[in-house]
DNA sequence: GAAAGCACCTGACGGC
DNA sequence: TGCCGTCAGGTGCTTT
């Protein structure tokens, strides 16, 4: 399942793929995948055909290309997005992805037989490697259970002038769609005191803070689970309680695990997350404690302890936690 | 306005 | 073998 660092691996490898290419062709296989795109399948055919992505950023989970369009009038296709036509070579469109729970952004050859699960494909002009072998043809929109998807919206100056999202232009850009989405760990332009300020405004828990992405963004359950249980905190803890060196430990552990997981190619527990090659990573085998109920909690077996990694149900899902190095509150004190 | 609950969605898996 | 229920979880919408 897709979090910031499998999102970021497939940032970077398709930054290689398409940076500078034009779509030449739209085949939208399941509408599902598009009904975030109001004006239906159709307009977002129109608007992406003979479109030129510029680059691939992203900021926490969102992921889009931004695309300068064809000149105004040649295609005939509607500006849906009412976006102003310019032809200065800087975008104000961007292809937005999620990738939800199973989402997957493939970079293939057209030979190649569809995936069971492909919803959009995108065929892109030539072009080769600098080795000169050709690169793949198609960028193709995977996705097994449909919570992700692929629409367009309008690019907006950001508020701060900062780069819009980690990419390679760096461009003062964000999606409309993306503006309240907050930064993320890996992001130079993350501010912990603006975090720590918020967090401080909360009355909720601590994982349900890190899972609100419009507070801190790229978080998902796995790397929540893995963050708190290295800063030792008890995923129900009052954030009103948190103080400062807490939260800057959870922020940096949090930083940690997701760098190594990108340095592990993101993490993969069955095939629903690959890179833009089709290849699974291998974070999984360095996790702590997401998904080990009932096994030893590493750091307690170092002390020579045998606490056991326990699983409670939390916001519909599942939390792992070591009741010994992650205690609940005693007589209501943290 | 903020917090919490729920629907969306498909495949794997266990129990009967 | 086939059916049914449960589980997995990010996001947006609705409810409180």
């Amino acid at each position: 399942m897709p979090e910031l660092p499998e999102v970021e691996v497939v940032r970077r490898g398709l930054a290689s793929w398409v940076r500078g290419r034009t779509i030449t062709g739209v085949d939208i296989l399941d509408a599902r995948s598009v009904r975030r795109h109001a004006a239906g399948p159709e307009d977002l055919r129109g608007n992406l055909e003979g479109a030129t992505v510029t680059d691939v950023a992203r900021r926490g989970k969102f992921l889009w290309l931004p695309l300068v369009e064809a000149s105004a009038g040649s295609s005939g296709a509607p500006a849906s997005t009412g976006a102003p036509e310019a032809d200065d070579g800087v975008p104000r469109l961007a292809l937005m992805a999620h990738l939800g729970m199973s989402g997957q952004l493939l970079m293939e050859d057209s030979h190649l037989p569809d995936e069971k699960h492909l919803k959009v494909r995108l065929t892109l002009s030539p072009a080769v490697s600098a080795d000169g072998t050709p690169m793949p043809s198609e960028l193709r929109f995977v996705d097994q259970r449909i919570f992700g998807g692929v629409f367009l919206t309008d690019l907006l100056p950001t508020p701060d002038g900062a780069p819009g999202g980690l990419s390679e232009s760096g461009l003062p850009l964000i999606p409309e769609e993306a503006a309240h989405i907050a930064r993320d760990p890996l992001d130079p332009a993350f501010s912990f005191d603006d975090f720590y300020t918020r967090l401080r405004r909360r009355r909720t828990g601590i994982k349900r803070a890190l899972l609100d992405q419009g507070l801190i963004s790229g978080v998902g359950n796995i790397y929540a689970d893995e963050a708190l249980w290295a800063a030792k905190l008890h995923f129900a803890r009052p954030t009103d309680t948190m103080r400062r060196a807490d939260a800057l430990r959870l922020i940096e552990s949090a930083r940690d695990v997701m760098t190594r997981a990108l340095a592990a190619g993101g993490t993969s527990f069955d095939s629903l997350y690959v890179n833009v090659n089709g290849a699974s990573g291998y974070f999984s085998r360095s996790l702590n404690a997401y998904g080990r109920e009932g096994e030893p909690c590493p750091r307690c077996a170092a002390a020579g302890l045998s606490t056991l990694i326990r699983r409670d149900s939390f916001m519909n899902r599942s939390s792992y936690s070591c009741p010994v190095c992650q205690p609940r509150p005693r007589n209501g004190r943290w």
